[in-house]
DNA sequence: ATGTGC
């Protein structure tokens, strides 16, 4: 198959690029790239372009198929994607959503300042990596069997709460108040149940974390205000999905699909992007199946919230170890969502693969605070750089279908960043810089180093510029727990 | 990402 070149590629706007339809007869729509010139660049060798070709053939792909600038090589889909298909017959495919179902990012903000906590960063580090399991595969104290794992999936953080894991107020702060309608947990496996029975609050390993930071410069002040952010705050991140439970849901799905693809006559470039249309028995039963792994890590971030909530008490004592959720975003999920498409409403199945939604303001799902200036968007950076708390614009629906980068996007991959960095020295380097590291493996350390990612910054710019969202604050590591 | 692999 024909590669992607700088040649074949059109430049649309300083920070938007298309390869047209006529770059390969199978698309059906063109091919759009959020970048600046230098992040095209970086990336021009990359498979993940010959792959943003491949989603352009997705049966009822709308507009067009578009990747972030922090996009890189995923199963099928590229990470960094994003994929409008109409509703109801369009395609709905696994790869476009990723193996760990709504892996996502939350971000608590305390009363604490820098001042406030300097000499405790290292206590913080063993109190937190004491407090919450991280690993692969490792489970947590929490069992969830049947009927109450039916209810996990049906619930997501609304169970988790009910079981007194955080406020009531939580939920109306999590995207999709942390649940989704249409989970239907009989669509999920006995075998991804199975495996989620101990997994609920607990971290997973690869880039998975929670990470103590400091709010380091404020962009927008009125953003800030409404978000309840301010310079030198600390606060706590999370960043994990839906642990096996989603992982084993995707594998039962993929299985599915590439055997059900013929009867409904679908022939793709790449067998991973399997996928059948959304009201097909398939796509259904796929659809629910992945709405209750959604409402799963949903659940997962509440029980960790909680787990953090607990070592903050403890260290910080009741009254100063207070931690306010300010937002929860999803970046591995699909949505059915109304777009504005050549001028004409449109219902879409929106997948969203390592891409945060970023809706505007007057958003009507928002909470009362936020609704003047966006929803949040949390834009995770690697372990030694820093991380960004955007807001979503109005304009994102224009080009991206309300959607935003979702981190800084790896540049190696994992077995090239082994080969490069020496984990022990990295974690005494970071240490050096005031970042505690607490991880359960040096392998770990190694894969998410800061070397193996983009330029969050140059990421961040980006976006910002190009106005699918809004910078509001900057954020820089202090203690960092891994599996 | 993942009881790291058909």
């Amino acid at each position: 198959m024909q590669k992607v070149t700088k040649e074949h590629i059109e430049k649309l706007t300083d920070y938007l690029w298309e390869i047209p339809t006529s770059f390969r007869k199978d698309m059906l729509v063109p091919a759009r790239i959020l970048a600046s010139e230098q992040i095209l660049d970086d990336i021009i060798e990359d498979r993940s372009l010959n792959q943003l070709v491949n989603v352009a053939t997705l049966p009822g792909i709308r507009k067009a198929s578009l990747v972030m600038p922090d996009v890189h090589e995923g199963y099928g889909f590229p990470i960094g994607g994003v994929a409008a298909t109409s509703y109801p017959d369009g395609a709905i495919s696994p790869g476009g959503i990723g193996y760990d179902i709504n892996c996502g990012v939350r971000l608590l903000t305390s009363s604490l300042k820098m001042k406030d906590i300097k000499e405790d960063l290292e206590a913080l580090g063993k109190e937190l990596y004491a407090k919450i399991p991280s690993g692969m595969g490792k489970g947590g104290q929490i069992r969830v069997f049947s009927e109450q794992m039916d209810e996990v999936l049906h619930r997501g953080a609304e169970w988790g709460v009910k079981q007194g894991y955080g406020h009531k107020d939580d939920l109306a702060y999590i995207e999709s108040k942390g649940r989704l309608a249409w989970a239907d947990p009989s669509c999920v496996s006995q075998m991804a149940k199975n495996r989620g029975t101990d997994q609920l609050g607990t971290i997973g390993s690869g880039n998975h974390f929670v990470e103590v930071d400091v709010v380091e410069e404020i962009y927008d002040n009125e953003s800030a205000k409404a978000y309840g952010l301010h310079k030198n705050q600390i606060v706590v991140m999370i960043h994990t999905g839906s642990r096996g439970l989603g992982h084993q849901v995707a594998t039962d799905y993929i299985r599915i699909m590439i055997n059900a693809m013929q009867k409904y006559g679908i022939k793709l470039p790449d067998r991973e992007l399997a996928c059948v249309p959304f009201n097909s028995e398939e796509g259904q039963n796929y659809f629910k199946a992945m709405c209750a792994a959604a409402n799963y890590a949903w659940c997962n971030r509440q029980i960790i919230s909680w787990e953090v909530r607990n070592a903050w008490e403890t260290l910080f004592g009741k009254e100063k170890g207070q931690l306010r959720l300010m937002y929860d975003v999803a970046h591995n999920i699909a949505k059915v969502e109304d777009h504005v498409i050549n001028g004409k409403n449109e219902r879409v199945i929106v997948h969203r693969k390592g891409a945060t939604r970023a809706f505007g303001p007057n958003f009507e799902e928002l909470p009362d605070a936020y609704i003047a200036v966006g929803q949040p968007v949390i834009i995770p950076g690697s372990m030694g750089t820093c991380s960004y708390v955007l807001a979503g614009t109005t304009k994102s629906y224009d080009i991206t279908f309300g959607s935003c980068c979702h981190g800084a996007g790896r540049r190696l991959s994992r077995t090239a960043a082994k080969k490069q960095v020496n984990a022990p020295v990295l974690k005494e380097q970071l240490r050096e810089r005031g970042i505690f590291i607490e991880a359960g493996s040096f392998k770990g350390i190694a894969e998410e180093a800061p070397i193996a990612y983009k330029d969050v910054n140059s990421v961040v710019d980006t976006v910002n510029i190009s106005g699918i969202a809004k910078k509001v604050a900057k954020i820089k590591p202090l203690v960092v727990v891994k599996g």
